[in-house]
DNA sequence: CCTAATAATCCAATATATTGGATTGTATAT
DNA sequence: ATATACAATCCAATATATTGGATTATTAGG
């Protein structure tokens, strides 16, 4: 087990590591990002936990976000997961006349969630609002669609990708054909 | 530094926000995260940028994460993007012997990338490290595939699922028949 | 109206994040 | 070895994040 440094342990690292992957010094990070060399030093030194203001900064420069910096993924194997199509769970019907097979592995529930949804001649999908921040991705794979989320709404074809936030009520609806989906929940 | 203002204005919402929503006083939240009132409601209300080290506190309390609490989700309209198929763009053999359909809007590069890749009979997508903590996950539609990241490696059927580290040296590869699969990049 | 009780903000004391300049370290070239 | 140039760390001064306790709302009973 790799064990949890604290916080300001984990930031240092990850910091150093991008900056040097960019070949920049802390002179040329502290001009780019606002944020003084010293500063820089104490914080890769994990000497000081920067405020959010400053790693914003920090972010803005160095060209990562927040996730990607802080995130505890751990350096262990780098094959994080296999799952079986045979273990694959689907659901049958939580809206009206859809099927949903789910993609991806349990241990990622709430991060990044993957679905193929399977349509019937007037399926739908309806679902109550997410977590804060939650965004839907959906490609249709076959048919055609008509999504609502909040106050909007669009209509999509095979082929089409649509993004919209999922923190409000919002449904998919097949129309007058059979359709097939794939969709990709962020934060749920 | 002139981005602290919105950077402190979003999070003081968002985290008013999320506690409000799950019925907590400052108090409660306190105790839960070893952070004082007053300096909950100060953040709150935007007068103080906290520490990563205090934030993270928050954040495991409120069980939200670093992504849900300080991404650039803005309130406007709820349905983000459409992406026509027509639009859709196609890339041919970036290794050999493989098509990449890119399925996601070209404005959440280096977010979340969705690509469904064709492979011919003994195809294969070679890829360079991405950014660190970036994360793969593929599921197989069709026909067979081996995976390598970094030093380990698996071998997947139709519907198989895995997720990788994608920060290393990581390959895709038809064994013997064609294949088709959807991969996902998240913080490329 | 008065209390009691809980929630949020204000305030002074303290800890720590942040800065600019000085110091040390590490190369490269003369 | 000396000099030059740049990169990283150390150090004192300052700004600001953080805290505990006092103060003000706000609500609910009597």
């Amino acid at each position: 087990m790799v064990e949890n440094f604290n916080i300001s342990e984990r930031l240092a690292k990850r910091l150093k590591k991008t900056r040097k992957s960019k070949g920049l010094s802390l002179e040329a990070t502290s001009k780019l990002s606002g944020v003084s060399r010293s500063m820089l030093s104490q914080i890769e030194r994990g000497e000081s936990s920067p405020t959010v203001a400053t790693l914003w900064s920090l972010t803005r420069a160095l060209q990562v976000d927040f996730a990607g910096l802080l995130d505890e993924s751990d350096t262990g194997s780098t094959i994080k997961e296999v799952m079986r199509a045979s273990r694959t769970p689907t659901i049958n019907s939580q809206g009206e006349g859809c099927r949903i097979r789910i993609l991806s592995p349990p241990d990622q529930a709430g991060q990044l969630e993957v679905y193929e949804i399977l349509f019937t001649k007037n399926g739908a999908l309806i679902s109550a609002p997410h977590r804060q921040g939650c965004v839907e991705h959906m490609t249709v794979l076959e048919g055609a669609l008509s999504v609502v989320a909040g106050d909007d709404g669009a209509e999509l074809g095979a082929g089409d990708t649509i993004r919209y936030a999922a923190d409000c009520r919002h449904s998919i609806r097949a129309n007058g054909q059979p359709a097939k989906a794939l969709l990709i929940v962020h934060n749920s």
